[in-house]
DNA sequence: CGGTAGGGATAGGGTTCT
DNA sequence: TAGAACCCTATCCCTACC
């Protein structure tokens, strides 16, 4: 009854990422207003939008949102009563530090440790970007190694021990997030 | 980028029922100001309070909102031949008619059915109250015997077929509400 | 920009189809 | 039967209006 279903091309795919690295996640209803996008995305609605892009992430994270789902479910409390995940923000004084020369975390800083964080900075997703989005946007500003993913992995895992990231909490979010705070 | 959702609790929910009862509808920030619910609504803005009360409301009527913007595109201005649901409707001129000793309705009038009827005129619902609304409304403001639902219903269905409700017709609904006409 | 009403968009759970 | 595409609706956002 419902119209077959229109399986997403190439070309609409790379639309829609592009559509949210231009105007964010969670913008769908812009990313098809905007001229750019709207004759690729035309046969598209918002909530398609927004739907084939959780079938990206969560893919790309999880494999998939069944397993996204059991994944959750096996997850345990983050720490008190209240179901948390972790939300890595950039610190806010994150330059003043990068250039003082006192401070540790500065020395590690990789040339893909700026890309990362120009990735941060440039997504500008008020809640933070996700595993997922930092990727595309790598993949799709850089020539990227076959690695890149589990590169960028260990990086913000590093950033956010000893660099210019720092996790903070949030409630009722369950994947993930880095942040660019400020 | 919208925030993540947080669902309403049934405490909450109950609050906000109760703040409707105490100040009527549209007095979101009289509910949230009062001492009574404001530690319960604590985490809730006027404009919550709002699309809670809209959402319970056409979710009575109609079962959702989007149902309920079908059935109203779909509804033709007058009654025909399509299938209806029965909504019940207290008589505008139900003063007059109880306060006239020929009336024969007037002697079936139960202590319970003027409770009914408070019930119904003070939710003030625009388009009527369902079972629940007055179940809740009475709740809320007597001390209810354990069968208090069972004896509501049997005088709902008695009012309607003999005493000052009267039942009219409704497109498109689907439950059974019992409207103060007026 | 204080408050409400109402249209509309989003988030997340659920369902259908392949 | 897993995964992609799609549906449902509670919640949240935006704007007009007073």
């Amino acid at each position: 009854m419902g119209a077959p279903k229109q399986k997403w091309t190439p070309e609409e795919e790379a639309a829609l990422k592009a559509g949210v690295l231009k105007h964010g996640t969670g913008k769908w209803r812009t990313i098809l207003s905007d001229p750019q996008f709207s004759s690729l995305l035309k046969s598209r609605s918002n909530v398609d939008l927004k739907d084939k892009w959780r079938n990206i992430s969560v893919t790309a994270l999880w494999g998939s949102r069944k397993k996204a789902k059991l994944a959750l479910k096996r997850a345990p409390k983050q720490d008190d009563n209240n179901t948390r995940a972790l939300t890595i923000v950039r610190l806010a004084n994150d330059q003043e530090q990068r250039t003082n020369p006192t401070h540790p975390s500065k020395k590690s800083i990789t040339s893909l440790d700026k890309i990362i964080l120009e990735a941060i900075t440039n997504l500008k997703e008020p809640r933070g970007s996700d595993r997922t989005s930092i990727f595309m946007y790598i993949e799709e500003n850089f020539k990227t190694p076959g690695n890149m993913k589990r590169h960028v992995a260990v990086r913000l895992k590093h950033l956010s021990s000893n660099g210019p990231l720092v996790k903070i909490k949030h409630k009722y979010r369950f994947s993930t997030n880095y942040t660019s705070a400020g």
